[in-house]
DNA sequence: GATCCTAGTCGTCTCCCTGACGATAAACAC
DNA sequence: GTGTTTATCGTCAGGGAGACGACTAGGATC
């Protein structure tokens, strides 16, 4: 098959994001209202076409900070920065996905700290941060009574790889800060790992645990009480972005 | 942004490909030698476009078998049925990633055992197996004294990515058994092991931990002697891909 | 055929990590 | 003060992994 410069198929190319946060005890995602055809009223995740210019990892760093006002972590940058953590998650180019023409998204995983309501996005679409349960369950109801129709387009499959994604990455790096605000306590970094992996862990062994994985927390001094019960000391995301030994899910 | 189908900018999407094998004790990568520009001469992953009506996952499947009569094993088919494993790897948009055109390439890992001489591409390139650390190599000289260029466009990046991932995955899954024949013997995945990692393990705790993880080998009854010494048992690759506790990789 | 060489397989010992769980500490609400 | 909550330290037993000795069973060599 030779090279034909004229003789291309031409596709559209977006960035949708699976941006995730932790909101007291739930893993949550940003989903957006759609306004019009297909899938008018529905929930989706957000996203937008990739310009003629920009790179894929612009894109979607764009399309973070007009749904959420995030600036994007730059992967090279140190340690937190109050930036959320962004990287790209898989493709999805099934010629059916968009019954209008042929989308190619290039999906993002972004991992945010618990941020207030969403504000509205560029085409003021509705945004909201929803329970992944909630977005995934096919059907049924709501904890709220609402009935619940599935996302648009193959959103759901990519949420659910998001999901799957931060799920196993929280094991063996540092990801999981990234949840936390800037200074956080050790039982809040295991109230991201209990909301993310839908687990209870034992206390006293996280803390032991985290607490000695050389780089992964660095203590900042200071102490907080906003938990509740004995202050406890307030850490800083070390330098470490790979855990070793890894962080343990437990047995089903 | 209001939706205008008239209006979002044309791209090209291509898939490219990281393949690759274990041939004596190296991890080898197939190369196609570029007949036109750019980079005509050079190196490259083979790859080609995304046709209007296939998905992406059969555009890298199509690839594969013009390249080396490979079929790829459906990710939901069971254990080994001798074809390669192909697996989405990453998308690289850069917008002047190639220089004809805005491309956008979503790379593919496929994993093969040790195959003959590739055979001619549909576009009769030339193509071969070259270990992975001579394709990534900056300048300098091969080891048979030919001097190396670079791979074409960002496939250093692309084959390097691939590569990770692929040393990676065999920590934690069962892949390693894609890189052996139906039927292999533990010291021949030993030897996927250290070529993919590029380290020496001990042969008793590597036999130790592979016989002792449940269902990552079958044993089939027959025995060989084809690496010399002392025969040993066969096995073919269990229904397990995701090995608990995974394989350790020595530290650096 | 004895010897060597090669690769495979089984065991043992020690160290360290982990899970289970007891105990204490330091705040707040009554 | 008493109870409640969360944090933090300690102890102990079990298991996995690295280091490494020992034995096995073929082919190659003399």
């Amino acid at each position: 098959m030779p090279y034909d410069p004229s003789a291309f198929p031409p596709f559209a190319v977006t960035v949708d994001l699976v941006v995730l946060t932790v909101r007291r005890h739930d893993l949550c995602a940003l989903a957006v209202r759609r306004g019009e055809q297909p899938f008018q009223g529905r929930w989706a995740l957000p996203g937008g076409f990739v310009r003629p210019d920009e790179d894929l990892a612009q894109a979607a760093a764009r399309e973070l900070a007009e749904e959420t006002g995030l600036r994007a972590h730059d992967p090279a940058a140190p340690a937190q920065d109050n930036g959320a953590h962004l990287e790209q998650l898989a493709t999805y180019g099934d010629p059916k996905r968009d019954p209008r023409m042929r989308v190619v998204s290039v999906a993002h995983l972004a991992l945010a700290p618990d941020l207030p309501a969403p504000r509205a996005g560029g085409d003021a679409n509705i945004a909201r941060w929803a329970p992944v349960e909630e977005l995934l369950q096919q059907g049924g109801y709501a904890r709220d009574g609402e009935p619940v129709a599935p996302l648009a387009f193959d959103h759901a499959q990519i949420l659910s790889d998001g999901v799957e994604r931060a799920r196993s990455k929280i094991e063996y790096s540092s990801l999981a800060t990234a949840f936390c605000p800037p200074e956080f306590t050790v039982g809040e970094l295991r109230r991201v790992y209990e909301a993310v992996w839908g687990v209870a862990l034992d206390p006293r062994n996280f803390h032991r645990k985290v607490t000695g994985t050389p780089g992964f927390l660095v203590p900042t001094g200071g102490t907080t009480t906003r938990q509740g019960g004995r202050p406890a000391q307030l850490f800083r995301a070390g330098g470490a972005t790979l855990l070793n030994p890894p962080m343990l899910r437990p047995e089903v």
